[in-house]
DNA sequence: TACTTTATGTGATTTAAATCATAGTAGGCA
DNA sequence: TGCCTACTATGATTTAAATCACATAAAGTA
């Protein structure tokens, strides 16, 4: 069970530079935790005591709006880490985590991660990296969401979900809106026009990106009608 | 002229951890420059070859939408880093960089930066830090321009800007637009409203926060008319 | 099997905010 | 001193997208 532990951890992106006793070391420190669909792992603003790392399933981490309208921050899936923003900075959880799968999760306590981390700079390195790039699609998403029109951003949208997961997109049409700002019928027309233009196909839970020559020209720019 | 510069570095908050001869060593890495307002220390898409810091002056981070709307990522003064993230990934700057007043800069190249911070995981606590703050930062204004109305979104802009600054903001209303993501003349429409009420008062280039309570009740509901 | 829930899909109407238009004013600078 | 540019300010109109409303279909479950 330890080995299955340090496997994912070293599937890990943050984690690769691991040699197998620094993982065994890591592993020990690690607690596991197991969810049904719907369950929250933490809420925003619970003070943060684990850091956590996702084994199997699918969490999302989501912010609620003022009015309750549901703002879906990321899907996290094998080997990513979430809530890292509150444990490096010792204030609050600043979103919920909810599983949306079966899922299990590692969660390594604050303190221990972070004595962890101070004797290995290449892991402090590879976190700033994962940071750095969860901070470039963060400040992409704000220019798309204050400029861009809502075709552009579900076009957007599916363009990264895409670059992450292929093709084929596990996704509702409502989970779609959330991420992108918008609202649940406005994603059903968009994307129905998308369907008409033979830029993508749906199968109910599912969409598939079959013109991403397109669907990119359209993220891109206004069309030009 | 190497002690102005170690005392700027150590003011910053990701040096503070540093001894004075690191302060010396790093600050021998880094080249100094100096920009005239408007000036772009760099673009968007630039390849990364220095990671910055702010000597004295303020610089803009922006990005521009498709239809060359300019939305406006972050201001940044004396002791802040920027430029961070590209370095970070080795990818092109996410994002343009504009100078808005006269400006010093120190600049460190990439390679001199990793590798002075790969021996010391201090630092490198302290970058995570600051990104995850930043990131943060993010994730609150990204549901903000998904979910709530311009009035919420430019007090919580208001509120950001005062906790950094103090109730007295150097920004004109395009400015406060552009980090709102909104226009210019909403901006001032709803500013004129704030003036009315007595949240706010202002004058040419500055916007004085008066009533702080009322502006946070604002920024976090829907008023209950 | 029937019943409930969740996802899909589209019309009609409303509305918040953008866009278009116009104008006064303070500060920089030639 | 006067001109020009940037900032301030507000009215009128348009519009993209939200909201409201209704309907069908597939999946889950009792």
């Amino acid at each position: 069970m330890a080995t299955a532990r340090t496997e994912i951890l070293k599937q890990s992106l943050i984690f690769s530079s691991l040699n197998n006793d620094e993982l065994t070391e890591l592993s020990k420190l690690a607690i596991e935790r197991s969810f049904r669909p719907d369950e929250f792992v933490f809420w925003e603003g619970d003070d943060p005591d684990y850091f956590y790392i996702v084994v199997e399933g699918r969490i999302k981490v989501i912010k609620y709006s003022s009015s309750g309208k549901e703002f879906i921050i990321a899907f996290f899936g094998p080997g990513e880490m979430f809530g890292e923003v509150a444990v490096f900075e010792g204030k609050p959880y600043p979103a919920s985590a909810q599983v949306v799968a079966d899922t299990k999760i590692l969660g390594i306590k604050k303190d221990d991660f972070l004595s962890f981390l101070s004797t290995r700079p290449q892991v402090a390195l590879s976190i700033i990296n994962v940071l750095g790039g969860r901070l470039r699609d963060a400040q992409s998403r704000l220019k798309d969401l204050a400029g861009e029109r809502v075709e552009q951003r579900l076009a957007q949208t599916l363009l990264m979900l895409s670059s992450k997961l292929g093709p084929t997109l596990p996704f509702t049409r409502q989970e779609i809106a959330d991420m992108a700002g918008t609202t649940t019928e406005t994603a059903f027309r968009v994307t129905s026009q998308l369907k008409e233009r033979g830029i993508i196909s749906s199968v109910r839970g599912k969409i598939i990106i079959l013109d991403e020559t397109k669907l990119r020209l359209l993220s891109e720019g206004p069309p030009r009608v």
